[in-house]
DNA sequence: CCAATACTTTACGTTAACGTAAAGGTCATA
DNA sequence: TATGACCTTTACGTTAACGTAAAGTATTGG
């Protein structure tokens, strides 16, 4: 079971470690301590990934704190299950947008590098 | 040559008109006026289009307008078309990105929604 | 022993993207 | 003519997600 010091995960994610408190103080991870020091588990480690692939995606900090949670057990009842199960499908939704927000403006840079393209030829055929 | 009211466009985009003139401000659309009121023409329209695509990826205000500007042409200097060269190989970059973590967030989301629903099972069919 | 390194907490500062009044102009219609 | 329904500008307020600085603790190598 390895374990990380707050710097070691600050730099593989690339984000300072204020930014690590941050997501501590908004409750997103809750290392354990030796002493006064925070000590990160490789589960700990997976939740600051997926907090990181929520912000690339756009999510709130709070967003990305439901996501992950659903992915915890102990949330038997049924009320919260079917809520999770709601909330899934809205993201699915709002995914599934962004994936036809993205096609589409990859074609728009496509055709935009192409303009730029054909416009940098002409511009060395010109004089 | 369709006209627009900022109110249509506020109904038609689910936005407030605050937001759209607030994008005014900061220089992403410039719509002409009759008299002090804003009169928004079709490609004005495609232009908050596309900002709000923008925003849904996650794109500042001013990565989008970056991204729109590039669709304009006067742009013929031919610093200014490598630089956009760079830049539209950037965001293709992030998008790919984005594209992935799409993929893996979906994944996710599958296996918790089928987490939920064995657990609703079983929990009706328990006691 | 002391200086560097890595850790901590506390707390005020900053930026983006709007929200939210407040106060006023214009036009149709009851 | 006055009451809505829209439009305008000006300007301060708010929230999220950190940045940044100050001041202190703990360990480790020269």
């Amino acid at each position: 079971m390895r374990e990380y010091s707050i710097s070691q995960l600050s730099k593989e994610f690339h984000v300072t470690t204020r930014t690590i408190r941050h997501y501590e103080e908004r409750g997103l991870v809750a290392p354990t301590r030796r002493g006064q020091t925070r000590v990160y588990s490789a589960a700990d480690r997976t939740r600051l990934k997926l907090i990181l692939r929520g912000k690339r995606l756009g999510l709130s900090l709070k967003d990305s704190r439901e996501i992950i949670d659903m992915y915890e057990p102990g949330k038997s009842n049924i009320d919260q299950l079917k809520k999770l199960i709601n909330a899934i499908q809205v993201q699915r939704l709002q995914l599934t947008q962004q994936l036809d927000d993205i096609g589409s403006l990859l074609k728009d840079l496509n055709q935009a590098e192409a303009d730029c393209i054909d416009a940098l030829k002409s511009n060395r055929t010109d004089h």
